[in-house]
RNA sequence: GGGCAAUUAGCUCAAUUGGCAGAGCGUCUCGUUGACGUCGAGAAGGUCAUAGGUUCGAGUCCUAUAUUGCCCA
């Protein structure tokens, strides 16, 4: 243990000391719990190898590192599994961007050199979000680190594809998928994003052979060209003659029925429908049940293809111009219209997702998601804040079958192989013979993180870390992924292993600006948890993050509030300071009887052990804010405030014995008081538990404080909120009559019923408010302010100071609010529906906080009557 | 269109079996008392979005409404 402690805590030189000390010293494996230790797990979610540190990153990490902390100090073999995903389109994007630097292409290079280069890049630049994480004294083991395109996670991802194959859940087919056309990919319906946006509704005729015309309105013109059918309500008296007749497609002059379906709404445009089965899903549907032809229009870079005609060759939003001006031309439109439309965009990249028909890799979800169903239905699976479960509920029961092939190259290649008659074989290895070769695509990103909390620890291999630690315990993550991420861990988790991945799904929001609006770089409002932690240090920005918000919730991040976490730390560091240089040489800890105590010790043992009561119950629960909250509140505006500054008068005394009681008291709080708060804030506390004496180990694997119940103390806090409240009376006094803080001045109390508290107490007065001497009196002095508390009422002389009337006014201030307070007390208690309903203690509370406030209305009308009869 | 949140002090947020509305920042007044000015003391600041209802009692539960945000179609 060092001599003494540096002024102030140095986080900047202190951090990376003591992570590489826990690091080294092995404190974030499990197996510092010994073999028997009931483990506790939580599996990272895997940042993108693409990510740099962002705020999002820091509140998942706090959270997760909190919850590992604190079952670690509880005993438990604490397992947090760290881990990187591939990311296969964010990572292909960006070197997709190197390339194109270059000068070159994937293309241009071919798929091996591709794959190469990107896993150059992953070695390269792949560890930054990692290094990020250990400042955030992220506690997770890291010897068992793993990245979703390892080779056995790799391995787990095939067993999983082939197996769902053979069980008949996977199959091949050709169906419309979200294209996109930028990306050359299909992608998932959880990856399209659909938002409103201003467009325009084109009105137009559609002729009719024989004569008429049947106008129709779109929001995209250019799927004209694919269109197979017009369609209009059966009962529509508009259009039912119409129905059967054959309509021209404008330019292309192909002949299509008009056809009849209920899903038209006539309330919508002209309450005729063009139907074009191959680009809009919906059309899809009408198409099947009416047998029509699918007509697909575009090529895989949303370029009109030869079934276009004339238009082949031209983007599709050239297309649009281009059509609608010949159109024009030819008298077939009508109007155009601006209209509030919703466009599908990709989640990534944001350009315009088009429905195309092509042969893709499905999920069959049904059966995995029933299963999923029963387990969150049977309470195996919690949700924290339980209304997610509502949201997933609805979700399963309206899945969809899940696409994951992608025409990407980095990735998971798809276990498949093609035969030379177009036969497909599905298994780790080609088939014997010639002519197979393997499928191209690779498999969507979140169908290996949807296996990471089992294939993390060997699955499928039955390792000795899956025996022990799956399944995991708590998934905590953000609620933006529940359905990419978690519901397929669940139904994953339960279809392979046969259990339920973890019991706990804890859900946390978005991390916002401090006006509550999204962080983006357009808006200049970047919060860098990396400037913060250089300004600050880690344990501010933890604490503030973890307290600003409740679960589920967004959090809406405020510097300001890191600033005042961070001199939090400094007055903790200073409290810490205050009581190590007070110890003797050879201190060892040994906290009195409570009979041997005086109240303000008895009072803060007393608190003590409330708070690590209701911290307790807040940790049962999830609320990790409040108890943050409250722990920072204790040590602040109880220890400090009141029992450091109570403690200096044994401490500055010649009473050896009381100097030691005090010692034992002061050190016992700060000590059990840091061990609650390391999992907030784990680097400032580890570095204030080296400096404590007789300390065996780190705080790291320090035992969780439990409620000692033998130190809850009712009589002693109601003592102490006597003292306190005088004091607190006599400076405000001070203040109103302007006597300078440094100024003595002498009391005289009349001490009611509290007289053994008061009169053995009295130093507090000299300590707190500058009051030397207090005498005890039955009558008011002469010229003097009062404060009452209770029944004891205390008096300040205030020779020639005094201003009645001023003294009259503020008691009769004081008696009014008093005196509505009493009165409706008074109704609470004569209300026989309160009385006999409440339960007992709250009525019990409300009698005496009654007869506290009728003793003091008296004692206030007794001044009252002395001081005017001087006025 | 359906669902879910949020609405509390100037700002950011708490208040979890319904029982006297709190904190941080900001504001105003003081302060060289032996841990800390990265501090201390005191003060001001509230129709708990609105309207009904349930209840002895509602910020908290119920029903509407408004505004904002998110999810799903």
């Amino acid at each position: 243990m060092p001599e003494s402690m540096p002024k102030n805590f140095d986080f900047a030189e202190a951090e990376q000391r003591i992570y590489e000390r826990w690091e080294r010293e092995g404190w974030f494996k499990p197996e510092v719990a010994g073999p028997d230790a009931e483990p506790f797990v939580i599996s990272m979610p895997p940042p993108n190898i693409t990510g740099a540190l962002h705020i999002g990153h820091a509140l998942f990490a706090s959270l997760e590192d909190l919850m590992i902390r604190y079952e670690r100090m509880r005993g438990k073999a604490a397992l947090w599994v760290p881990g990187t995903d591939h990311a296969s389109i964010a990572t292909h994007l960006v070197v997709e961007r190197l390339l194109e630097a270059e000068g070159t292409s994937r293309y241009d290079i071919g798929r091996d050199a591709f794959i190469e280069r990107t896993w150059q890049w992953k070695r390269e630049a792949g560890g930054t979000i990692t290094r990020q994480l250990r400042r955030l004294a992220a506690s997770c083991d890291w010897s068992r680190e793993r990245f979703t395109l390892d080779e056995g996670l790799s391995n787990a991802v095939n067993d999983v594809f082939i197996s769902l194959h053979e069980q008949g859940l996977i199959y091949r087919g050709p169906r419309l998928v979200n294209w996109s056309p930028g990306l050359q990919t299909a992608v998932s319906d959880v990856e399209v994003e659909r938002e409103e946006e201003a467009g325009k509704l084109y009105f137009f005729k559609y002729p009719i052979d024989g004569g008429d015309v049947l106008p129709v309105a779109t929001t995209r013109p250019e799927t004209i060209l694919g269109d197979t059918a017009v369609c209009v309500h059966p009962e529509d008296d508009r259009y039912r003659h119409l129905i059967g007749k054959t309509a021209r497609v404008p330019i292309l002059n192909r002949p299509i029925p008009v056809i009849a379906d209920e899903y038209v709404d006539r309330e919508f445009g002209t309450g005729a429908l063009k139907i074009t089965p191959a680009h809009d899903f919906n059309d899809y549907e009408i198409g099947q049940r009416h047998g029509l032809a699918l007509i697909n229009v575009m090529n895989k870079d949303a370029t009109i293809n030869e079934n276009g005609g004339k238009y082949a060759g031209m983007d599709r939003f050239e297309t649009r111009k281009a059509l609608w001006a010949d159109m024009e031309a030819a008298g077939l439109t009508i109007e155009v219209k601006d209209h509030t439309m919703v466009v599908p965009r990709s989640q990534r990249g944001g350009e315009v997702i088009e429905p195309l028909l092509s042969e893709q890799w499905w999920v069959r979800m049904k059966p995995l998601a029933d299963k999923a169903l029963d387990a969150v239905r049977a309470g195996k699976i919690r949700f924290v804040p339980e209304r997610f479960e509502k949201v997933f509920f609805h979700w399963l029961e309206n899945i969809e079958d899940w696409c994951i092939s992608r025409q990407l190259w980095w990735g998971h290649r798809i276990p498949a192989w093609h035969g030379p008659n177009g036969e497909i074989h599905v298994g780790r290895t080609a088939p014997d013979g010639d002519g197979w070769t393997p499928d191209d695509d690779v498999l969507d990103t979140w169908f290996s993180s949807g296996l990471w909390p089992f294939s993390t620890l060997g699955w499928p291999e039955q390792t000795d870390d899956l025996k022990r630690f799956y399944p995991t315990h708590v998934m905590e993550t953000g609620h933006d992924i529940l359905f990419f991420w978690v519901a397929r861990m669940i139904m994953f988790g339960l279809w392979f292993t046969d259990q339920a991945p973890f019991h706990t799904v804890y859900l946390h929001g978005l991390v916002r600006d401090k006006f509550g609006r999204k962080i983006s770089k357009t808006l200049g409002n970047v919060v860098d948890p990396l400037d913060i932690m250089d300004k600050y240090g880690t344990d501010p920005l933890r604490l503030t993050l973890i307290t600003s918000g409740t679960p589920g919730n967004d959090v809406n991040l405020d510097v300001d509030r890191v600033e005042s976490e961070w001199k939090f730390v400094n007055k903790l560091w200073q409290m810490t300071n205050f009581v190590t240089s007070a110890l003797p040489e050879g201190f060892t800890p040994a906290l009195p009887e409570s009979n041997a105590l005086d109240v303000p010790s008895r009072w803060i043992l007393s608190r003590l052990n409330k708070v690590i009561d209701s911290v307790q119950h807040l940790f049962d629960i999830y609320q990790y804010g409040e108890a943050g909250r409250q722990i920072r509140g204790f040590l602040w505006d109880e220890f400090a405030d009141w029992y450091i500054e109570a403690s200096k008068n044994a401490l500055y005394s010649d009473d050896a014995d009381a100097r030691g009681r005090t010692l034992q008291v002061l050190f016992h709080v700060l000590e059990t008081s840091v061990r609650l708060l390391h999992p907030f804030m784990p680097y400032v506390t580890e570095e204030i538990w080296s400096y404590l004496p007789a300390r065996s180990g780190p705080i790291i694997v320090a035992p969780w404080p439990t409620l000692d119940a033998s130190h809850v103390d009712d009589r002693a806090e109601a003592d102490m909120n006597v003292l306190i409240e005088l004091i607190r009376g006599v400076r405000l006094v001070r203040t109103e009559y302007g006597v300078e803080p440094s100024k003595k001045v002498t009391a005289a109390i009349n001490p009611g019923s509290h007289r053994e508290t008061i009169e053995t107490h009295a130093f507090l007065f000299a300590r707190l408010c500058n009051v030397p001497a207090v005498s005890l009196v039955s009558a008011a002095p002469e010229d003097s302010a009062s404060v009452v508390v209770s029944d004891a009422v205390l008096y300040l002389p205030m020779a020639g100071l005094i201003d009645y009337a001023a003294e009259i006014e503020r008691l009769e201030k004081e008696q009014a609010a008093l005196s509505a307070r009493i009165a409706k007390s008074e109704s609470m208690l004569a209300n026989e529906g309160f009385v006999s309903r409440a339960r007992p203690e709250v009525v019990q509370r409300e009698r005496d906080s009654l007869a506290e406030m009728s003793a003091s209305f008296a004692k206030n009308a007794e001044r009252l009557s002395e001081l005017k009869a001087k006025a």
